[in-house]
DNA sequence: ATGAAAGCGCTAACAT
DNA sequence: ATGTTAGCGCTTTCAT
């Protein structure tokens, strides 16, 4: 690879006279500044960032950390996080983690080694521990999506959204209702709590192990697996309630395998309108997670957080809005 | 951040000491390791990877070139190759492009500007001049899903796919069959090669402006305009194929909204198998494209490749299949 | 076994 | 306007 010496080299000046060139500062010949950009075209000569990052102390570059499986949702936001984040000078780099602590640590590790001007959460580590190690960094953090101990979020209302979710089945005249949701993380216990809440505000009685299974992952897979769970249990629902559209769609296709209709035997709502849920058979009902705007004041966050050094606007809390699709219906009879 | 600087200091020994103890080199007294190792742990200190990979003119870092749109059949491809390259003790860094000339420069500036082992191509560029530029970077790559001059690369024949796939369709009893295909990739137009041969060896004549539409890209979104397109034109087919499962996911969007039943109406085939084909409904009929094995060979070969320095195995061609669901079957009547 | 010195590619402060 | 020097954090000779 071509170097800046290479370039100084062969035009016989010095590697400041070129790095000026390179980063457009003034005072510099302007015959000697064509002449460099005439053989930086040549050569095809870049400079090397990790290079300019280590003398510099700053890379223009925010970590994002996803979980490994990277789902749907995941990706769907970071398309706009990335967006926003490149419209203000970002470049960023990805930090996948597993469900698990070993992964948790590394992840901490991979963090601490790249040289970085912020990190961005889209997916929840609840190990304090992290956030402890962030902050002695000094390094700011956003989370989108959840909630965070000291870090800026950004996030809707999970449990008044479930609440709605819930609501819209029970104004329908749903009163045996099922919810899906996978444990690990918060969302998934806020969401519960929201539907246990609009049960309880309907006269409906808490009744957990009747009324929700937890599964590992929020995937169609686990969807199948927790609709066959609850199948097992009993039949006597006739809505179900999914914690993520994905999950909606894996527990839509073990209904439709065993005969049941949608809406018209089972009604099925879903959470965070990924955008295959407008193309499904029959479309989701579900809660529309604003992506965009959550990717915008994300990336607008973390950049006033990375120029102030201050955590600014430490909750935001951004509306929802209940999408209602064909999988819903009033119940059978 | 604690430097390597900072260890030595507090222990009163050198740098060089504690870069042993780092990187478990020999020659160290074991008291000392021990001290050295004990405020590690209490500091944290974890070394800057920029600055090791400046001296070790090494990174094990490789570049994974996508598209901005980042679809499916990427993501799911991706998640393979990163495990194998996680597997050989690799990172990756992601490098975005956009389907613009600007873009692809820029993502080239950007590879150059990082210390990379290698890159992996998930995305495909077409400009000869990028595959130059990499040569002259001396930097390996391997692309997966497509064919490269000059590099390695790992993919199924897409021909005899799509051929196989209308076969399929044809030997159903179909005549009057439609494609939906994107430009700008090669693949487009292998995949459409294949479908007109399909149709000749049945004896009907290639007639693109009928039988085709192309778009401009791989999503269900631009499924949907190119099926209004082809029922714009006019109503007289019982049968589509679509270059990948997104398209078809579109593309039944339009069908069912317009009131046709598939597969009784109208067959739809699609290629790739993404996950999601299994969900939908009716479950989509594919080609598999052998997702894990292209990750598996694609991060063993740019292995290899990086150690080498020998570009091995130019071209790998992998089995794929044709995976028989519920949206194909005879045409009506 | 350990430290001193040099250097990876770059920029910035300081001279001139 | 330009070059020289130092240093970012690290590893690796080369001495000792």
């Amino acid at each position: 690879m071509v170097s800046i010496k290479d370039i100084a080299k062969q035009v016989g000046m010095s590697p400041s006279t070129v790095s000026r060139v390179v980063n457009g500062k003034k005072h510099v010949n302007s015959e000697k500044r064509e002449q460099i950009l005439k053989l930086i075209k040549e050569t095809g000569y870049v400079p090397n960032q990790a290079a300019r990052n280590m003398v510099l102390r700053r890379s223009f570059t925010v970590g994002i950390v996803l979980t490994d499986t990277f789902n749907i949702f995941q990706r769907q936001l970071f398309s706009f996080v990335e967006r926003h984040l490149n419209s203000f000078g970002y470049n960023t780099h990805f930090f996948f983690v597993k469900f698990e602590q070993v992964s948790e640590e590394e992840c901490l590790i991979k963090l601490k080694a790249e040289t970085l001007d912020g990190i961005i959460m889209i997916h929840e580590i609840r190990n304090p521990v992290f956030y402890d190690s962030v902050r002695k960094m000094e390094l700011p953090l956003v989370t989108a999506t959840f909630n965070s101990p000291d870090f800026p979020s950004i996030h809707v209302c999970e449990e008044d959204a479930a609440y709605d979710a819930v609501d819209h089945l029970l104004k329908l005249g749903h009163r045996k209702i099922r919810m899906i949701s996978s444990n690990g993380l918060s969302c998934g216990s806020q969401r519960a709590e929201g539907f246990f809440r609009a049960l309880e505000a309907a006269g409906i009685k808490r009744n957990p192990d009747e009324q929700t299974i937890f599964v590992r992952q929020d995937t169609a897979e686990f969807g199948m697996y927790g609709m066959r769970e609850l199948l097992l249990r009993n039949r006597d629902f006739s809505a179900i309630f999914a914690a993520t559209d994905e999950l909606a769609i894996g527990a839509m296709r073990v209904l439709k395998d065993k005969g049941f209709r949608i809406p018209e035997d089972v009604s099925v709502v879903g959470f965070d309108d990924i955008e295959i849920s407008d193309y499904f058979m029959p479309r989701l009902t579900t809660i529309r997670q604003p992506f965009s705007e959550i990717g915008e004041r994300t990336a607008l966050l973390l950049h006033k957080y990375i120029n102030s050094g201050e955590r600014v606007e430490m909750d935001t809390v951004l509306p929802y809005e209940l999408i209602i699709r064909e999988s819903t219906c009033a119940p059978p009879r």
